[in-house]
DNA sequence: CGCCTTCTTGAGCCGACTCAAAGCTAGTGG
DNA sequence: CCACTAGCTTTGAGTCGGCTCAAGAAGGCG
């Protein structure tokens, strides 16, 4: 449940500015949803701040996060194919996104558009390649796939510095993204600082080595994070 | 490599038969390749008889297989997103599949396109519940998810007889599919056997009780397959 | 008939899990 | 400024599901 009401305003009801045409704001702090398993969503976020993830929980506990949406991304592209999400989204942090309508786009091939098939077929990409990661490899390549695709997607959405990057998530958000056990994500952890392969701490990530991380992590020349 | 040839020809130039306007089609062997990593595929391929699989190796010979093809699907709607494909597809038996463009499709919405479109948005959510399967669930969870979703897409295919269908996939290929080894596998059947869960002989699968298989999947209601 | 792939079985091992209990923060309120 | 709390991280000890290695049985096909 929302616990601070709707999470989705007009812009123009708080902040006193016009707003793009069409376009409204929505913010939502951290466990809000984005988006319930069912039902149709407000629209389709682009998130401007903030990290969401999508999950699925069963029913003795176990979760799995499906996605991540960092800053830039569209939440959720796949929502534009006209099924109801499968699987709700919450924030992980506060989260400001733009608003815009959730369907399918027709006519003429505006940049925003582009923009948007392009994120679609990244994120059909991406999930390509954690089906190998998840069922194929190790906890320690595990890992180093994720800090590695993270940092990379940070570093694009111009939120890297140097060889680091904020990173908002707990070491449980963490094991429930790699298929891993909080527990052992974090002797995993210690054993990657220990070897230098990263730094993780205070919800800040560096990377001292990307080539040694990278080959930590067996992904093909061209994976997604190329 | 392609043993046999290319793999495609133009109809009327096997057939004697005229083929609708602008298509033609493509047929394959087991092994080969519908498309290879990182090259414009020969089109868009909407199967009429066997069955296909993308997947990705590893350096190290761990295989993992991110989707299967069955008779009625297209392979692969990611494709018209513009992207190269990122991991190869092979035939698993003799195929044969209509060939058509592959680009996005734009201006009127004939219902060719709005299947295109139902079937990219099914393979994106197959692609998520299986994030889900690959990173939480037991080998015998992964079997039931497996089996239960072949034949549920097989039965929409006009493709099950009662409670049983073809499934022309070894043992292995299973285990690339659920993440498991060939023995483990092997194992698992034979207990699901014992319990009365499946039968699955000679490329045969039968289901005796489907709510009980459902039950061992531990699916949500609303999952691809519902 | 002989070859090759697939399936099956046995024995031992190990990566990741479970359970449990401390240490840390960071935030809250007195 | 400090006690108090709640959530997160860390550590230890023991277990187990699935893996490895190895060999044999059972198909399928030329």
């Amino acid at each position: 449940m929302d616990k601070m009401g709707c999470g989705v305003s007009n812009r123009d009801n708080n902040m006193g500015q016009a707003a793009p045409l069409g376009e409204d704001f929505a913010f939502f702090r951290p466990h809000q949803f984005l988006a319930r398993e069912g039902e149709p969503p407000d629209g389709l976020f682009h998130l401007q701040e903030g990290w969401a993830c999508r999950y699925r929980l069963l029913g003795d506990g176990r979760r799995q996060i499906t996605a991540v949406y960092l800053p830039g991304d569209f939440c959720e592209p796949y929502w534009i194919l006209g099924r109801l999400p499968s699987q709700p989204v919450v924030a992980l942090t506060n989260v400001r996104a733009a608003r815009m309508p959730c369907r399918l786009p027709t006519g003429a091939m505006t940049d925003g558009q582009k923009r948007l098939w392009r994120s679609l077929g990244e994120s059909c990409e991406r999930q390509a390649s954690w089906l190998v990661t998840l069922g194929r490899k190790t906890a320690l390549e595990r890992l180093a796939h994720l800090l590695l695709e993270l940092f990379e997607r940070m570093r694009r959405a111009g939120l890297a510095y140097g060889q680091q990057c904020a990173l908002p998530l707990t070491q449980m958000d963490i094991a429930d993204l790699t298929g891993l056990t909080p527990v052992h994500v974090n002797r995993t952890l210690q054993s990657m600082r220990a070897r230098g392969l990263v730094e993780l701490q205070a919800k800040w990530l560096r990377i001292p080595d990307m080539q040694a991380l990278r080959e930590t992590a067996v992904l093909t020349p061209n994976e997604v994070l190329a």
